[in-house]
DNA sequence: CGAAATCTGTAAGCCCCCTTACGAACGGAT
DNA sequence: ATCCGTTCGTAAGGGGGCTTACAGATTTCG
């Protein structure tokens, strides 16, 4: 992949301006920012934290994609979101985090852009509507994880799985011939991970699903051709 | 049970006096939290807010016990926390939410203090700290929560009844002749909502642990008496 | 005190999905 | 073109826990 060349400058400058708090902070506030965030690059399958690193800093994606997702003892993976340039991350360090639980890393090589969480909360002293917004990020995130854990408990893999492609399709549908195409190369490992499952079941369930009509696919890439099927699953 | 007779002024008097924020409000804000909530009683079994209840109001339990869960549509249930005496419960409130997501039952005869959204998010405005205290209360929210996740997707119902008898006996727990008292009326089957499980199952999970001389029980009654070897099961 | 409701013990049957296993197809590298 | 690592298809086997079923025990309430 061809990197567009780009200064820290122009990086840090692009990521204030594709802020999630950009509408509730002023230029000054802005510009603090923008002086104490600095700019990183990481190569596709890298690591930014592991569980266990100290939870002090933000993160909003330049370009590149990072995964986010639980690990456990014995290796098993439960993937929370796969985050897409313009995103925030890591804000759980807002709400007191001092260790990190997850582990996030890069599926592609992505530039980022790093907040401290000191610098950032220095700015809700005399700023109460960022403070808000905060806990309306944090409330998101909550309904998040709310419907993983309502769905792994109250619904099979084949209702699981369906939710997923639906989600995958808003966030990253690209309009096709004959439906529509998720626009993020995934692996049956992949999407095993996102639904809680493993790669064989996926795979089984992904090609019930082929077979149905409801979406077609090759190798990576997934084609959702009838999605009201496909809600009827949930 | 005998209700102790108490006036609405001094209930609300008490829950201001013990409500988790009393430490980063000034005695005027306090005042005027006082002058703004209402106290309520309710019987055991009564429902204070369905799903799909607007959500704009938090409360704080005066006396007695509160369950909050999740139901799906054919009525299986995942107890998420039981709330005593002193603690806060509603507070996805304050994050925006706009329609409540879990019900939220007295298991005994109740009394409570109802603050209104909006009187509460008035405070923020001038004081930056209880802001940032609300973030750090969604924060343990949202820890919870993933903890419930993890246990669901990772262990079996075993480790997460462990767990769970753990975590009862640190909140509730109270010194016995041989072991530690679990000192909250719980039959099976609400053990069995607390760990995302079934009432035949836990009788039997239960059963076994009595076996091994891990526990002791009678009817809604749980003494442990090796919390170590409980501990190992997780 | 007696009847009804609730709670608990236990077991058989079954189903979903994980585990294990292996071969084939595909893609990238040299 | 060939080799090798990755991805995918598929199927048999097994297990954990849910479902169903019922009897006995305990509490509640009239």
């Amino acid at each position: 992949m061809k990197l567009p060349l780009q200064s820290d400058a122009a990086r840090r400058f692009w990521c204030v301006e594709n802020f999630n708090f950009v509408d509730v902070l002023t230029p000054q506030e802005l510009e603090e920012l923008r002086r104490t965030m600095r700019s990183v690059a990481y190569r596709a399958g890298e690591t930014i934290y592991f569980p266990g690193d100290p939870s002090d800093t933000l993160y909003t994606l330049h370009h590149g994609r990072v995964r986010l997702a639980y690990l456990d003892e014995s290796g098993r993976r439960l993937t929370l979101a796969i985050m897409s340039a313009g995103e925030l991350f890591g804000e759980t360090a807002l709400a007191g985090e001092e260790r990190r639980r997850w582990i996030a890393e890069t599926l592609e090589d992505t530039v980022l852009c790093i907040i401290h969480k000191d610098d950032f909360l220095r700015l809700t002293q005399n700023n109460p509507r960022l403070a808000l917004k905060i806990t309306k990020l944090l409330g998101e995130r909550l309904v998040e994880i709310e419907n993983k854990l309502e769905d792994l408990l109250f619904k099979g893999v084949n209702a699981r799985l369906a939710r997923t492609l639906l989600q995958l399709v808003q966030k990253h549908g690209e309009s096709e011939a004959d439906g529509v195409r998720i626009g993020l190369k995934l692996t049956h490992e992949e999407l095993a991970h996102l639904i809680g499952s493993t790669r064989e079941t996926t795979s089984l369930a992904l090609g019930e699903l082929e077979r149905q009509g409801l979406l077609r696919k090759q190798r990576g890439i997934i084609i959702v051709r009838d999605v009201e099927r496909l809600k009827q699953l949930t």
